[in-house]
DNA sequence: TATAAGCGCAACTAATCGGTTTCGCAAATT
DNA sequence: AATTTGCGAAACCGATTAGTTGCGCTTATA
């Protein structure tokens, strides 16, 4: 089963999770209740979550506290850096451009 | 139809083909040469990273350039900058840390 | 010890996805 | 004018997905 993080984060109920939980750890009953869905669909988001390690189990007796693996995101970051680059580039030629222009007008 | 951008990306194959057209514009045949794909696979990733304006179209006679909005990209990572706090407040956290440590060593 | 609460797992369903094949259109080429 | 080339769109298919329902297990609570 395929899981990576790009298809992790592609569903927008996975991303309000994640959202939720950054602030706290939650249990997927208290995560339900800020949807209108299931305990058990819930479930299975974290289930694709925690396989691809964006997010972490905290056993407590009989809850599950979820717990958002923040240094996973740095990955996305990670991918993000090489169109960054193009586009700091990019804003830099632009800056070149308004400072020749600003040159020409003196 | 629902198209974000984050749907967009979770596919490999049009990671790929960001990846490809990001360096120079590239016709859907051209693109379809780098994977072991037909054109009009290609086409239809075309049409959902068009959809989403991760991708703009450039009309040459009957060909068709496809070249990457980069601009675009950043909405991703506008998305991180939210966990990027996170991640760095942690960092400087860890960070006290281990000056803590220092001080207490001396 | 019986009951309730919190949870994951498995089976099922409707919808969506990625891909192929076939088609038709418009722009080049002969 | 006939043919080739580049392309998108539609029809179709198998695989995957998100969600529901129905379990059973474990841990609290009465």
């Amino acid at each position: 089963m395929r899981r990576d993080i790009f298809q992790a984060i592609a569903d927008p109920t996975r991303r309000a999770i994640i959202a939720l939980i950054a602030l706290q750890a939650m249990t997927p009953n208290a995560i339900a209740e800020n949807f209108n869905t299931t305990r058990q669909a819930v479930s299975k988001h974290l289930r694709i979550l925690t396989e691809c390690e964006l997010v972490k189990q905290e056993f407590q007796g009989r809850e599950i506290l979820y717990t958002l693996e923040i240094e996973k995101m740095k990955e996305i970051d990670k991918w993000l850096d090489q169109y960054r680059k193009i586009w700091e580039t990019r804003f830099n030629q632009l800056d070149d451009i308004l400072l020749t222009i600003k040159k020409e007008k003196k």
